[in-house]
RNA sequence: CGGGGUGUAGCUCAGUAUGGUUAGAGUACCUGGUUUGGGACCAGGGGGCCGAAGGUUCGAGUCCUUUCACCCCGACCA
């Protein structure tokens, strides 16, 4: 493509609202523009960063025996009445009405399309296991977007079901995908890592994300010291801590504790690490009918983990409660402990399973009880609740914890038959017997993937495209096209690439040097080779965009170095 | 969905407390000229329903009401 001729608007200053190096970058470069909240039109140089992802994610599949579909964008209200999600995604699902009043869905996300395009028409297990997969536009309709392409409310996502006979197969098949994700991130060029992650209320066997580790990704996950271990801290494990306090000595009693409220109070008071004090946080959990107030105990040294405690308690929202109604149920804040109190369910933290030595509140305005046994309370719910903390011990070795950012790419579940079961869609095992699907689901943000390459290569003069990403390879500036054996290389040089399947930009610009190599390094090529004074002396520069170094080359031989180097 | 902020030239922003000729700057764009290794310089030029609607007033970018859009913090985000 010759630079005069393409449509590439790049600016010198950024969107005022822009904050993010992918979001200012891929502006200003002339990649994306916004046309309302959460939706932006991919401009040239987006649309073949967003092919070359796509056919890397093609090639991936394929090679994995999974068949590429394409399911309609507008999806029919029935079919999420049917799941019953159309409840479940509320407003992000957007809804309209067709000329005859009939209810459609914009497509969030294709399990119901893609259970309802299988089922009836694979009906045995000797035509399973199929693998199948779309890469397509999907719209939710966030409450609120932000972050340029990272959090938009139209994105592109490859989004892939596979279908089993068996929860052993599903397995394998997860597995695999799992690998065929991992060659697909490392074909990108991009520092990775696959984590644990929450399954959420949808449920499944498990679950795992697929995070690009930059700075200002949204989620946090902890990672082993020592081992492959990493997990979203949604559902990060861990198996103790690495020094415990000495433990208190007391025999147990009840406590006078005036104004003593809070743990570092506690602690303060008693003179005690808070290893050895229970924290108790109140909840109001909702359910589909009703809600009601649950206690979470955690170690006053850790905090509690919203999400698990939502999962363990099974309720569809946990929100806060006020003080107000701590004291109707006949509770008193600051003073409540698990001990000889039945105002409200407990979840206790596993960490607490047989405590010794612990201090807790004594349910009794001002008095805590000392050196409580918590193998009394062996009866009572035990769950892991408590986030973890930095400096842990890995729960697969005994390696340590330390938390970095990531950004979500991917995400790939064991659904089992969660949706089949509900969409009755079923095959005929070898007894004859009717069976819902053993279903995988597996999905990878295109459009997020773009933002993340540039969260994770960028420094203040641009974006810095991978190899495999890069929307041209190479780019060839001619320094001043009023100097006619710059033109004649350039052009050549120009051919000669084109010819040998290179993606080649020529800056054939009346513009000064300066513009032209500040353009460059915004845009991000790899390469860009530099037609300029040194031709007289019969030489040109190779300008390597991620070092930012370049070096001199006889313009004989460049083309055969540029070869080399992509 | 709660809290806050901003809408003026393609872009980044002044101007709005205290209403007053024809609404400004930088940048980008067009013309001509000089430049040509790190976003050049000179001269000339085009470009605005001051987010929208209604109101107050002799007069509104500026004051009042309504509304829309966008952004930020939070909640939310299988």
């Amino acid at each position: 493509m010759r630079r005069s001729r393409a449509f590439i608007p790049t600016t010198k200053e950024a969107p005022s609202d822009a904050s993010l190096a992918s979001h200012i970058y891929l502006s200003r470069a002339g990649f994306i523009s916004q046309v309302a909240s959460g939706l932006y039109s991919y401009m040239p140089l987006a649309k073949r960063v967003i092919k070359k992802i796509e056919n890397i994610i093609n090639e991936e599949m394929t090679k994995a025996g999974a068949e590429e579909v394409e399911l309609s964008f507008v999806t029919p209200a029935s079919l999420w009445q049917e799941s019953g999600r159309i409840e479940k995604f509320g407003k992000e699902l957007l809804r309209f009405r067709d000329r005859k009043e009939n209810l459609f869905v914009l497509g969030p996300t294709h399990e119901e399309m893609m259970v309802d395009m299988v089922r009836n028409r694979v009906t045995s297990y000797k035509q399973l296991p199929i693998n199948l997969y779309q890469i397509k536009t999907k719209f939710r309709d966030e409450a609120r977007p932000r972050f340029g392409l990272m959090r938009g409310r139209e994105f592109i996502m490859k989004d892939g079901y596979s279908f089993h006979a068996s929860v052993a197969d599903m397995d394998r098949e997860f597995d695999a995908m799992e690998a065929a994700y991992k060659t697909i991130l490392t074909r990108l060029g991009l520092d990775f890592r696959i984590v644990e992650a929450d399954s959420g209320a949808i449920g499944g066997s498990g679950s795992k994300e697929l995070m690009v580790l930059a700075g200002s990704g949204e989620d946090t996950i902890a990672v082993c010291s020592k081992c492959e271990y990493g997990a979203n801290v949604e559902a990060a494990k861990r198996s103790g801590r690495v020094t415990i306090p000495e433990a208190p000595v007391a025999e147990f009693n009840k406590f006078k504790t005036p104004n003593v409220k809070s743990i570092e109070d506690l602690e303060e008071f008693f003179k005690v690490d808070g290893y050895y004090t229970m924290k108790c946080v109140a909840k109001r959990a909702v359910y589909e009918d009703d809600s009601e107030v649950v206690l979470f105990f955690v170690r006053g040294c850790d905090t509690l983990q919203e999400v698990k405690a939502q999962n363990a308690t099974g309720a569809l929202d946990i929100v806060d409660v006020s003080e107000e109604e701590l004291r109707e149920l006949g509770l008193i804040p600051g003073f409540i402990g698990p001990l000889e109190q039945g105002c409200a369910k407990h979840v206790i933290d596993i960490d607490l399973r047989d405590a010794k030595s612990m201090i807790c509140g004594a349910n009794e305005e001002e008095y805590h009880f000392v050196n409580v046994d918590m193998s009394v309370m062996s009866e009572a719910y035990y769950a892991d609740i408590a986030a973890v903390n930095e400096g842990d011990i890995c729960p697969y070795c005994n390696g340590t914890l330390s938390f970095t950012k990531g950004i979500e790419v991917g995400h790939i579940f064991k659904l089992g038959t969660t949706y089949s079961a509900v969409l009755k869609a079923e095959f005929l095992d070898e007894n004859g017997k009717a069976q819902p699907f053993v279903m995988g689901t597996y999905g990878m943000g295109v459009s997020r993937l773009v933002a993340a390459v540039i969260e994770q290569h960028h420094d203040d003069k641009g974006c810095i495209w991978t190899k495999t990403t890069a929307p041209y390879m190479v780019n060839i500036m001619i320094s001043n096209i009023k100097e006619t054996p710059q033109v004649e290389l350039g052009e050549e040089l120009y051919a000669k690439l084109q010819a040998a399947h290179v993606e080649v930009m020529l800056d054939d610009r009346k513009e000064r040097f300066g513009f032209k190599m500040n353009d460059a390094e915004l845009i991000g090529f790899p390469y860009t080779i530099i037609i300029g004074k040194e031709l007289e002396n019969g030489l040109v520069q190779i300008f390597d965009r991620k070092t930012k170094e370049s070096f001199s080359v006889s313009k004989d031989e460049v083309f055969s170095k540029i070869m080399d180097l992509i």
